[in-house]
This record gives C-alpha cells, structure tokens and sequence, in this order.
DNA sequence: CTGAAAGCGCTTACAG
DNA sequence: CTGAAAGCGCTTACAG
C-alpha cells in the first residue's frame, strides 16, 4: 500500500517566502495590491514548492465553490458531446468548475449528489431533476437554469430551448408543400419531454395550415430512440397504417424508421419520405441523407452557462432564450 | 439582484436535535454507532431543516474530496458519451462525484484547474494531460489512470485501452484475404496518438503476414476527423495513387473517406474497400454499412473507474488492462 | 501595503 | 454511546 500523498499548503509557502499567509493568500488571488518585491518572493515560493491551493479550504472560507454542476438524465442521443462541449468551454473561460450529475431512477441515492452543497448554481437538462427540488431550490434561491424544459408554474428560472415547434413545422409544411404528402406519421418522444411536445404542435399547425385533419392513428411513440421507433413503425407497418411521410421526431429516431421501412421493403424517399431533428453528425452520411433540422445544441449550452453566470453575478438574466433552428434539406424529404 | 441564499448547518441541525454537533456528524456518517432515539431526532431535524452537509466543510476535515476528476483534450468522437457513460455509472455507484475538465491548447489556464487540490485522483484520456504533470502527480503519489495512452518511461500507473494491433490486423487481414485486396491505404489518427500507433502496428503485421511490402505512399494523416481524411483521400486520388482499400483508422475518418470516394465516382466495395475504427452509432447506417472493429468503449470508462478506486483504497491495480475488440462485418469491404 | 486573528462548517481523536 | 475541543487550509474584515 502506497502512503498517502502529503501537499504543501499556504503556511509552507508563507514561510518559504517570509510573509504571513494573508499576504500569500493576497498574491494568489490578486485583488489587493502586495509590494512587489513580496510578491515576487511569494510566487517564486509557490513555484519552488509547487503550491497548488486546496480547493475546499477556499470554498469553505469563501463561501463560493466556484463550480457548477450540470444535471441530466441519460447520456444518449448524438448531440450530448456537443452539450457538454458548449457548456465546458463557456464555463471554464469564466473559471468555473464542472461537476456533472447523471441523474437515474434505478439508482439508489444516499446523499443528495449534487445541490448548493457543492455547486453555486445548477444548469438542468430536460426533465433530470424532480419538480419538488427544482422547488426546493428556487425557495431558497439558488441560481438555476434550465435547458429544454419550462420551470414550474410560477417560478422565475431562465430557460433556454430551440425552436422546435418552428422546426418541426417546417418540417412538415415542407413534406406537404414540396412534396404532396398528406399522411405525415408523428413519432414522439419520451412522455414529458417538452420538446417532444412542441414539435408534436408544430406538426399539427401544419396541418391545420394545409387543411389536413389531425389522425391519432398516425401518431406513436419513438421515444427519440432507434429502437422504439423501429418497433413502432414495424407496428404501423402490420396494422396496414396508410401512410407516406414520418416525422420521426428526431435523428435517433429516424434510423429506427429507416431500417423498419427498408426491411418492409418501402423504398425512401419515394414511398415513405422520411424527416429527422437535431441535425447530427451522421445525418447526412446515412443513406439516404436525412432531411432535417438543425438545432444549435452547443449554443444551447453556450447560452445557458451565459445565463447561470448573471445569475451569480446577481444581474438579470433572460426568462427564456430560444434558438432558431434551420431546416437542413438533404434527400430523404424527396429533394435530390 | 436577489438576496445570497442562506442554509442551515450541523449546528443548526444539533440545537433542533437537543445533541452536539459530533453525534450529528455521527449519524451524518454512520459508521459510529449512535442511541436510537437520538439518531431518530437528528434525521427528524435533518428532514425538517433540510438540512445537506457542505461538501466543502467535509472534505477540509476528513481530507477526502470524494471526488475524481476526467481530463480529456478534446469532446470529438462519436464514441465520447460511450465513455463518459462508463465512467459516471461506475463512480457514482461507489458514491463518488465526477469533475470534468478538457484542455484546450488555445485556452489560457490562470490556475491549475484539475489535480491533488480538488480530486482524490484522475482519469486521463489519451495525451491529454502533459507528461511533466503526469510524472509530478506521479511523484507526489496522486491516484492516475490513464486511458489509451501507455504512462511515460519507469512510471507505474494503470492504463486501460483496447487491443488496437489486433483490431486493425483483422480488419487488414480480412481486406487482403477475404477480398484479395493488396493496395491499402491507411490513415493516421493525431500526432502522438497512441491507438493510432498500434493501428498502425497491426495494419503493418497484417501486411507482413501476407507478405505484401510495406508503401509508405498507401499512408496519409485522417486524424480521426472527418475534414482530414477527407482532403487527404482526395489528394491520394489526385496524385493517381493506385489503392484498392482504405483503412481510414476510425470510423469519423471513414465519414470523410466516403465523401471523397463518392465525389471521385469510386464504388465502396467494389472499386475500394473501405473500414474504420470503434463501430460507433452510425456505422451501420452510412451506405454502404461500415466494416468495422468493435471497441467496448463504455467499458473502458468502468474499468478505468475501477482501477481508480483499487489505487484509492490502497489496493494493488492492474497495470495494463486491455479491452478485446470485435471485428463488425458489414458491407464497405466486400461483403454482403 | 501587511499581519494577527477570527471564522468558514465540518470530522475526529480524546476523555469520559 | 457522547460531548468539548482541536484542527482541516484557506479568506477577510480589522487595526495599523
């Protein structure tokens, strides 16, 4: 067994450099003038002996951790690296700290993982944290921000989503237009996934606007997941569904749709045209190339970190940032 | 501006509880046995106060952060939410808290951002970390593990990765022997990069073995990217350079190497046989579906978690733990 | 500009 | 089983 390893700490430091640590302390955090000569000594000190400052004993004196932590459910779905990517450079250029919490039913949870014990604010993907602590939280203030999700009712927390209604409407409003389409199969997303929601609404508004009647039988779930969506159009498939377009309700989907039609032997785009969301990086590669909508997801995150860091500067910060979304044509709609 | 939040702390917690601070403490932690009654009254005043320890005041007194930290150089990849999934499964399960920092070369860093001063130990992946780092936490007996990237000379410190040599062998072997091809490019991940090299180190054995010359001119940079490899398949096809396969080194690369043979009307098989690295999401679902090697990536994230927490509790690691790999069969190069 | 000292909120021997 | 007290390593008024 090896020993535990034994650091330096600012009384080393002070020491070595012949000053008392409140000066040392001065010189690492640079807000109050030190003679320069001093300063010069303690910085020379903390190189020789490698000095790195415990991050606790500062954040307990303090009083500010200096990191934040983000909070999402699953890891899935191809535009996650992105997320995080945003976020992680934003945050760090502001010399945060991230701290990152996959929230998960089937998960036992001793302790509370992540809150304003460790973090100064909380950055919130979806629907990762449960109402009651969203609740909890804003009571007691503490800086939050969420990204695709609406705050409670009442409670004043920034949100920063992407337009998907518009997205998913022109989408749809492109099947119909461009492309004559009239039976448009909606496959949603997880159950109280809000952007499943608002795209849902952005294909019935194109509808409405095209004058076709709204079809519950053309609308199951996919659940942005490859598998269920497989499932789901196999169904639709078996139960001689009439259709000609799926909305898949986003990329991941899209492929579950693109192998159950291929193994019914419907060919895409000429008897199903198919449509994804997200814009992923694989989109245009799969054959063929996927007609969709592209969501500026490290933005997303860029913007949300944006957001958190007035809120902890206690200024005021945007009730709700909407990205604009792009329709991204490629051949899957039926353009070529 | 919003008032600071305010919170309760153990001495609040003791005076509703009628107990001293220490008992709280006690029934906080549970290791020291405490009367039933009273433990019962401290989680009645816990509850009540709603009350969460600050990680801070705990990790300054038990001189535990409970958390490690992930360096990684660069979110890219496709196969990164697999890793990261690994990793924040397998550390939150042994109740620790994950600390991510990715270096970024164009990023100035004011203070040393991840290291002895705010984690229990690190996880670093590939060269994302310089070795002048690595050798001085070495030194001081800080916990490392590193990912897919072998320590420098006389360090003993646990690596996990895959079987890269093998992985490629098979995927070179299968193209000349499979499908008679003997003029294969191969493109090489980043400068420096390790699984690169082993690749490299395979392509080359598979070519010995079947006693076709080493061409230094079938070799290009693809640089795990799908821009790279792009511009230099097109250059490969520029210069009139005779190829009947390509080994792109993963499966971002074979993205690009897709694009360039499209764009230059060669067939994927039939003119050019072509396989990546790692069978991401997407790489059945390109056209043609992409042969490729399977890499348990996910399964790197828990093992490196693992040997991590073998070195926390003072337990002997493993000092190379390496992953098999799969050869996926599908239709870039050749079969059917 | 600088130092002595209090204090941040916990944990952990120590004594009982 | 329990409490008083020291201590973890910093920051920050306070006095000079």
């Amino acid at each position: 067994m090896k020993s535990k390893p034994t650091y330096t700490t600012i009384s080393d430091v002070a020491e070595h450099a012949g000053v008392s640590i409140a000066t040392v302390s001065r010189v690492l955090n640079g807000k109050i003038p030190v003679h320069a000569d001093k300063a010069e000594r303690v910085r020379q000190a903390i190189a020789e002996l490698n000095f790195v400052p415990r991050s606790a004993a500062r954040v307990l004196a303090s009083r500010k951790t200096n990191t934040i932590g983000l909070v999402f459910s699953e890891i899935r779905g191809a535009f996650f690296p992105h997320l995080l990517k945003g976020i992680e450079a934003q945050l760090h250029e502001a010399g945060y700290e991230l701290l990152v919490y996959s929230t998960h039913s089937d998960r036992p949870i001793k302790r509370k993982p992540i809150g304003e014990h460790n973090t100064d604010g909380l950055l919130v993907f979806t629907t990762s944290l449960e109402k009651e602590e969203i609740a909890r939280l804003y009571k007691i203030n503490f800086p939050l921000v969420l990204m695709h999700e609406t705050p409670p009712d009442g409670m004043d927390i920034p949100v920063i989503t992407v337009e998907n209604k518009d997205g998913a409407e022109m989408l749809v409003s492109h099947l119909i237009k461009k492309h004559g389409r009239r039976r448009v199969v909606f496959l949603r997303g997880p159950k109280g996934h809000e952007d499943s929601v608002w795209r849902e609404r952005g294909y019935r508004e194109a509808l409405a606007t095209h004058n076709i009647p709204f079809d519950e039988t053309l609308v199951s779930s996919g659940e942005f997941d490859q598998e269920t969506a497989y499932h789901s159009m196999q169904k639709l498939i078996q139960d001689s569904v009439d259709f000609d377009a799926v909305f898949a309700g986003d990329d991941d989907a899209a492929i579950g749709v693109y192998r159950a039609l291929k193994e019914a032997k419907r060919l895409i785009p000429n008897d199903v045209a198919v449509v994804g969301f997200d814009d992923v990086d694989f989109a245009g590669y799969i054959s063929p190339p996927l007609t969709t909508i592209r969501a500026p997801i490290e933005e997303v995150g860029r913007e949300a970190v944006r957001q958190l860091l007035c809120l902890l500067e206690g200024e005021q910060a945007q009730s709700l940032v909407l990205k604009r979304t792009e329709l991204v044509i490629r051949e899957s709609c039926g353009c070529t």
